[in-house]
DNA sequence: TAAAAATACTCCATAGGTATTTTAT
DNA sequence: ATAAAATACCTATGGAGTATTTTTA
């Protein structure tokens, strides 16, 4: 059974006849036989009743009738109703790093909510190894993340934004006074690091080994919160990108370090796998993030 | 939109796999994809993301999905409703010449009703031309009348049975003692006999023309009912088919006239249309006629 | 005769197949 | 190297047209 069949049937029920049915719908008068002739094979009974030159539904027919209706406006149904939810509402599925996850992005997710009420957002946070991941399993929309400017051809780039890395201690620390620091000053220090393979501190490593030189962090914690916690106790340097500290340096309860001889700088970017069908909601989104940075 | 993409994609949401949904269909991968494809075009809407070597559903996809299931439930649900009623239920049109329908008819309509309660029946009289006008503008399932044994290729036969015509008086006429009474006898009484046309009284006439004789009724009266009130009234002698009057003559009301010249015979028959689709309330309706004569 | 549906036949549009390419694992 | 989908191309089925026949008004 196919629809253009039950299409010819219906029209041909509501004019009485095969000719008229066929002359409104374009088709030949013996293209309506035959094809009201498929239907009463497929169904195993008599749809009309030829007598005479008039023709009249059967009660197989009229049965069929009703639900021939049914289909067919379920059908003009799936053809609205696919483009529903064209409108910000449904699931966001958010990637993100997880110094940017208690940075810069719980303001993010304040104006969206507030803008976009009906979304629900789920967030998923992690190194970006493992977001990356997500992204290739379609698991998540939009990853966003810091590393440096990476071009992949199976990714669309929607934000990026220079983000500097930081030495930055409390001003409490001795540092704190001085105008210049040197390198060779921090590495003596206790220093207080995220975790190796972090592109931000492999860069730096990568630095200290071309001048034959070497980190040695007491600490290692991923958490950038944590190590946030330790330097305001005054226990050590960080090296940070700025977003994570900016608050606590405008409330001087932290200081960045300036030291002249190294600028690392890394880039917040906000992208989504090509193959991903935008939707209202990764729009909205993205436009709420560009507006906040 | 034809109802093999619908199909296909249903299969292909469900096995979240072009080449799995292929196999089980029984089609080539390229066949979905092809398929998959038309459905985006039409609806405008990208189904299906493509992400490495998974596909996952889109919002679009997802809206239609909802709808798909619903247009194939009620395909599905055509294809069973269409056989539904093969019960006896529904309406009957019945289409009965008047001396039939005050006579034999009653019975049968009684016994029928008690056995199929759910069948509406309308029952329309007239004489014969009328009722086989009705038959061929399909307005009545079946039809009921009395005349000759008739055959036409466009009726069907289901039941036919002998009726013999008969003279019949009051069992307080003169005549009522007489054992043999003949025609010339009956021709000098008054007479109150149905219409002309009708076609045992064209036999009638046509006996008597060959012996260049003539009927000179006093009443002409269509309706059997009244010819048989006047009779009971002992006001004539009329010429009807045995089954009127049979009650009346069992009762000793009435009385046959035993005319040895003349036998006239006629025969009550049931036809319908040869296009026409037997409804179970039809093939119900024969069988009890079938039963009660 | 006219008008409607059925039938016979022909044709070509297109659905679906095979083979290949692209893309990603 | 494998696996999935897309693409290119080809073939054959069958849907629809034309012409004719049948049936009935």
């Amino acid at each position: 059974m196919e629809i253009r069949n039950i299409k010819s049937f219906l029209k041909v029920t509501e004019l009485q006849s095969f000719t008229k049915a066929a002359q409104q719908l374009g088709y030949s008068q013996s293209a309506i036989t035959v094809q009201i002739k498929q239907l009463e094979n497929e169904l195993g009974v008599q749809l009309f009743e030829r007598i005479g030159k008039q023709i009249k539904l059967t009660n197989y027919g009229h049965n069929f009738f009703q639900q021939a209706m049914v289909i067919l406006r379920d059908i003009e149904m799936a053809k609205e109703v696919v483009h529903m939810n064209e409108q910000p509402v449904g699931t966001l599925h958010i990637g993100v790093i997880d110094s940017l996850s208690t940075s810069v992005l719980p303001n993010i997710l304040i104006n969206y909510q507030k803008q976009y009420p009906l979304v629900k957002t789920t967030i998923k946070t992690g190194v970006n190894a493992e977001m990356f991941d997500l992204v290739k399993r379609n698991e998540i929309d939009l990853i966003y993340f810091l590393d440096k400017k990476l071009y992949y051809p199976e990714w669309i780039k929607v934000v990026e934004r220079a983000e500097p890395i930081v030495f930055v201690t409390s001003t409490e620390h001795t540092f704190a006074k001085n105008k210049s620091i040197t390198l060779d000053m921090i590495l003596n220090e206790s220093l207080i690091l995220t975790e190796r393979g972090l592109s931000y501190r492999y860069d730096l490593e990568q630095y200290l080994a071309s001048k034959g030189k070497e980190l040695k962090p007491v600490l290692e914690i991923g958490n950038t919160d944590i190590i946030i916690k330790l330097l305001l106790d005054n226990l050590g340097i960080s090296f940070l990108p700025y977003y994570v500290v900016h608050d606590l340096v405008k409330q001087r309860k932290l200081k960045i370090l300036e030291v002249k001889e190294i600028k690392v700088e890394m880039w917040s970017q906000l992208v989504y796998h090509k193959n991903k069908l935008l939707t209202p909601q990764m729009k909205s989104f993205i436009e709420t993030l560009k507006e906040s940075i």
